[in-house]
DNA sequence: CTGTTAGCGCTTTCAC
DNA sequence: GTGAAAGCGCTAACAG
């Protein structure tokens, strides 16, 4: 049915030439007599060549494959963000190899060792958690890594994500301008450095600036999904919070849903920020309030970076910082 | 700082074999003596040595990779079908390159062909839209190929999906039990097969055996999106339907929303049944009832047909079919 | 059980 | 502008 595979080989016979030339008009390279080459295109379009990519990685150290790692790809935060990497890999030619890493770091060292092997040009490493055995890895690869949607918060590796201690500290400024003294803090683990180090530190600026006295007791820790926030709701109805600056859209939606359960008004009685302003946002009844994070930008800024990386061009900065926005709707008075 | 690359030659060097023998050992051939084994292996702790995949593909002729062609990573329905594929590639070994095709015919045809050239050893294909050229391209190609979440109409190849006719028909049914005569049918375009071919006939059936004659007025295609169910709701409205079946859970959140913003009660005054059971059905107030369809197990048991494939195993049923359920929340009676 | 020997299909000096 | 030849790092007969 299929013929045998067609080489490179096959087309310079072919076209009688050598497969240097052959490799020479495949790969663009100007140093081709115009007759040649349309010569060799012929051949190639007749015999329907197509070169593999497997030989040529292997020849030229280069495997146009990117990989990216990434928490869970069913988390639309950073589904997003690999639309924005793909868009990107896409224009300059580059493939992605997917791996979940459910933020455990023993899979990361894997997975990351795995995309060594295969010779992925470059990574695009996305978490909140991040050990020092990794780092290691990733420091002593010599494949360039970007870090997009997290900070390492040693600062030592590229990255792309917006002010994350900023946006917290505005969040909390609107929320204690509309007369809130008891705002609660809720988030994944404040292990992550994204929350402990940055928002964690915006909060409490937030605070002082309003003279208002930090209190532990109104900082959640819990997973980052829908029933943690619905389960949470009885808790912080239970505290004197009467408004919550929240880490993550779906844990907004079920501390939202979960506190309407309660028969809590919101926002009259609770006002709720969220951070991501994913659909689900507008999709809630009344519709979130959130801090507006460019994600598919942030992929694509990161992709962008580690081309240039890829390709040893300098870099002017290593830490991009990417304005975000305030979108204020139904969930803040 | 990194060393030179060391090969599967330095390893033999060092433990005084043959490079065939370290190749037995890292591929865990029984064909070596347990002494000899052992040394191998402590040379290759020693100098950190690590297979390289691309020469290892180039010379078997097997890349250990698949890729994945998807409409759209963002969406939650691809995202989850994505997950399941990648959690059993992982167990099989194989890796992920993931191709977003946006529905596009022409650029599914690239990204197949640019799979093909990175030899990659099987493809899944999600997506509603299916052309001859594809699919010609599909079954011209020795590599194997599988449907996911997707039905090719002619089943000329293989798939994993539930059934969407009898899914679709349980839906109608239960609409008509509780008692609406004008029953809109929503979805994206009937050009489509899941929904002109099985969805629309599943309507047709119920209806029929409900007695109700069928009206196309109440056929409404639109896009696969939030803001789209929104817009739709006031023609739904404008219409005598009582209640809808909808093909897509964004957009059936926006028809609830619109519906519900043009004070339309639901389910008193109207009742929506959706397809796929994401998250969001559960956020949306009132819940959306929904045909619950297994997105994880549908990726995965696509994935693991697909290594069956490539293995050329005995396959006993190329069209498989998952069981689906009725998810009943309170946007029904 | 182990070693030898060809390649896999392509890129890349280095000559001419 | 073009060709010859040497690998890239590994697998897979084939001997022995």
């Amino acid at each position: 049915m299929e013929k045998q595979t067609i080489t490179i080989y096959d087309v310079a016979r072919e076209a009688g030439v050598s497969m240097a030339t052959v490799s020479r008009v495949v790969n663009g390279n100007p140093n081709v007599k115009p007759d040649t080459r349309q010569k060799v295109n012929e051949v190639i379009e007749r015999l329907d060549y197509h070169p593999n990519a497997v030989a040529r990685g292997l020849a030229s150290k280069k495997s146009t494959t990117i990989g990216v790692i990434l928490p869970d790809i069913t988390n639309p935060f950073f589904a997003s963000l690999a639309r924005g990497i793909d868009d990107i890999a896409e224009m300059y030619k580059y493939n992605i190899i997917l791996e979940n890493s459910d933020e455990n770091v023993n899979r990361k060292l894997e997975v990351f060792e795995n995309l060594l092997t295969k010779q992925v040009d470059g990574v695009i490493y996305m978490g909140n958690v991040i050990d020092d055995r990794l780092r290691e890895a990733f420091k002593n690869s010599r494949t360039p890594v970007v870090f997009a949607g997290s900070i390492d918060d040693k600062q030592a590796l590229p990255s792309v994500s917006i002010d994350y201690k900023m946006a917290t500290e505005e969040s909390v400024d609107k929320l204690i301008k509309d007369g809130n003294k008891h705002i609660a803090f809720v988030s994944g683990s404040i292990e992550e450095p994204v929350n402990g180090k940055y928002r964690l530190e915006g909060y409490k600026k937030a605070l002082k600036k309003g003279d208002i006295t930090y209190n532990k007791k109104l900082v959640f820790e819990t997973d980052y999904n829908y029933d943690s926030g619905v389960m949470l709701a009885s808790d912080i109805a239970a505290s004197d919070a009467t408004a919550a600056f929240v880490g993550n859209d779906s844990l907004a939606a079920g501390l939202l849903n979960g506190l309407q359960d309660l028969d809590v008004k919101v926002p009259e009685e609770f006002e709720i920020i969220s951070s991501n302003n994913t659909e689900i946002t507008k999709m809630m009844r009344p519709q979130l309030s959130s801090v507006g994070q460019p994600m598919y930008d942030t992929g694509a800024v990161a992709m962008r970076l580690l081309t240039k990386l890829m390709n040893n061009e300098e870099i002017e900065e290593r830490n991009i910082v990417l304005p975000f926005d305030m979108v204020f709707r139904q969930s803040t008075k």
